[in-house]
DNA sequence: GCTCCAAATTGACTTAAGTCAATGACTTTT
DNA sequence: AAAAGTCATTGACTTAAGTCAATTTGGAGC
């Protein structure tokens, strides 16, 4: 346990858990585990039993949905501090997603029974967990209305802007190959690889084998029709 | 106010007012208003400012997207008694989809502000939310499954299977037109005209222009990807 | 009965996007 | 440096599904 100190920092960082005083921390942190895995590991599979509530600590993970052939939607991908699973912890029901670890990843982990005692015992955590959720819920109608309305060339176009929102007008190609990308839009590495040739024609982007770079906002935010 | 003990039996049913007592139901109810609309009239719009937590009391409503060129695709269709819109009641922000009255509707609403009152003095409220909220998750994760991995034919399939399963085996079109299910599946009528037309010639359905008979709920269930 | 109407159906066509296979470019290993 | 491996690119083709425009169907009302 010479962790608690570490984890409870990285707890604190959770929303849910910000306003817990130290004591509280330890206590819930004794609730748990620390689980670590390895890039490319699975975390837990959707329509398995529960696998409990995480907390990402470090490294990032992808929630994804896996279909009969072996494709790969990605929901979300996350980044440190953040809880996860929350919907399987709180109705007891299998995972509703497949969650895989895209590097190194350091989480904690509570049985789900475990988590309703604590949601009990420290009841702010349910109250921020309902922001989490609400969150959650945007995000999920967002990809709805992008899956009914838009077109790979929209979805990618949206999807670059939301890359480069993160930072610069550069992609790294290497964190994003076209696969990643096209799970990300829901579509195939080559649709990806025509769409942005069609963009780097149009003088939209500008693409190397190593990197994008958006030229031309305006046109992209058109084409992801996105209206401000 | 000679609406309170009808209203306060209906608000009863929420589940997220079942264990409170008659005197704190009336309180809540007099936070509200009664709001009643007709059929096909919009109850709130997507993308407009929060509109409040509502209760549907009487009648059906429909969650919906729509898309750049009048297209609907329908997220939920909802029987009384249940909440909506309270993703945007908890965050303060937009709706995040548009509401129509599928029938002459009577709900009950609360504005975001004193809503959040409501659950600082009802904390009962907040923690059933979260039940909630959670299957609104899983239905959206349900929802980007389908549409990344389902065809059309898919779609329609499962979708027959749902609304035979409130009931007997048979739909009556009038009550849901192809333009309806279009709406459901996220496809057009024509698509679901001649997708019928499939299943009929497969004699997985019977279908008359006044109603659908499922046959052969099996080969349903293949064609709707479900593995039991 | 007949008329009118909205919805469903059907046909013909277009199109976005998936599939499969070949090639090319860069990286890592040995 | 050669070999192997991975990923991107491109071409050729297929296919599911959307579009548009008749045409048909089965009421609802007269």
């Amino acid at each position: 346990m010479e962790m608690i100190p570490h984890l409870s920092e990285n707890l604190h960082k959770v929303k849910q858990f910000e306003d817990l005083a130290y004591d509280d921390i330890v206590t819930i942190i004794k609730a748990g585990d620390v689980l670590r895995f390895h890039k490319d590991e699975a975390i837990f599979r959707e329509d398995e039993p529960c696998a409990g509530m995480f907390v990402l600590i470090q490294g990032e993970v992808h929630l994804l949905k896996s279909g009969p052939e072996g494709q790969v939607s990605i929901l979300n991908a996350l980044s440190p501090v953040i809880m996860f699973n929350e919907v399987a912890a709180l109705d007891g029901g299998a995972n509703p997603v497949t969650c895989l670890a895209n590097t190194e990843v350091t989480t904690w982990r509570v049985h789900h029974q475990k988590f309703h005692d604590l949601m009990k015992q420290f009841p702010q955590i349910g109250f921020s967990l309902l922001n989490i959720l609400a969150r959650r819920n945007r995000l999920l109608i967002a990809h709805f209305d992008d899956l009914s309305f838009r077109s790979v060339q929209a979805r990618l176009a949206k999807h670059l802007i939301e890359l480069s929102d993160q930072g610069t007008r550069v992609i790294d190609r290497t964190r994003f190959p076209n696969r990643l990308m096209a799970a990300r839009v829901v579509t195939t590495p080559e649709a990806v690889s025509r769409t942005l040739k069609f963009l780097k024609v149009e003088a939209i982007i500008a693409s190397t084998r190593a990197r994008i770079t958006i030229l031309d906002f305006e046109r992209l935010l058109t084409l992801a029709q996105i209206d401000l």
